[in-house]
DNA sequence: TTGCATCCGGTACCTGGGTACAGGCTTACC
DNA sequence: GGTAAGCCTGTACCCAGGTACCGGATGCAA
């Protein structure tokens, strides 16, 4: 066992970073890992750094980015200039991002107040309406205005 | 055209919170959507604070939540207690948030670096090994290390 | 009461992001 | 040099989250 000299093979690769062997190709075909270098035999031969990048790729998913959006982000990072509205592309990101740091925020503070405020006691909780609003908007406890005296 | 007093019908939910019509059928399915009252003829007669729930779930969702996680956090959000661990999983969640603002925040900060920082003009850039990191870790922007000597 | 826009349930299909074979070649080790 | 583990390409399949379409029923206004 061991990393050949010339770099780690897709087992290796997959293994370290926690995913799937057929994801190391796929990500190839989508443009996330550009082709690695190759043995005589046609083998795959990973430079080191793709496990911590596989990583990378892995957080950015989780927080909700396309996969495309992850290969600009990556691109974007590297500081490459294959197109000259990078630049711009970084700051919609950073945007973006701010967005998504608000929101997660928001509901972060709505389920604070559901923890550790009112209902002292969840599993004996007296208020039938607890009146937390759960996104500084939407979702009245019970769904349906105070019914409406018509037919 | 007009909300009936009765309640808001899938058409003018689905506009006015910019999602189809089988979206709201789908989220009935998946249990996003308690089902709503119905007319005499089988009609869906929704309270008019679906719409913002809608938006709450759209909000969620571009987070990296997914639907059962979105239904977790919306009951957790209303303060119901259909389970005694309730208040555990609000617990978690929220420790799964912080996880994810750190995330966003490393991701701005590379980002940001990118933007205002070492390369001022980036249509003009002359480093050509621009030496940001993408992510405290990863990417080097070649990818591959100083070439290993040995054959 | 007729007409047209909506809505109904049911089922089929689509996209994104992977995963799983199948059949054959490479590598590594004895 | 034999052989098992590992990798190759290609194709098929899977799941989540929606969307589209169908034939038929409803709502509502003229």
């Amino acid at each position: 066992m061991g990393e050949s000299l010339t770099g780690l093979r897709t087992g290796e690769v997959a293994q370290q970073a926690g995913v799937n062997i057929q994801t190391l190709r796929y990500y190839e075909r989508r443009g996330l890992l550009s082709e690695p270098a190759r043995s005589i035999g046609g083998h795959r031969l990973y430079p080191p750094d793709t496990v911590a990048l596989l990583g990378v790729i892995k957080a950015a998913q989780r927080l909700g980015f396309t996969l495309d959006e992850v290969a600009e982000l990556i691109d974007a990072g590297r500081g490459r200039h294959p197109a000259p509205d990078l630049r711009q592309r970084a700051i919609d990101k950073i945007a973006e991002i701010d967005a998504k740091i608000a929101d997660l925020q928001v509901i972060r503070g709505a389920l604070t107040r559901v923890v550790d405020a009112r209902c002292d006691s969840l599993t004996n909780c007296t208020c039938a309406e607890c009146p937390i609003p759960f996104l500084t908007i939407a979702a009245r406890p019970d769904g349906y205005p105070p019914r409406p005296s018509r037919p």
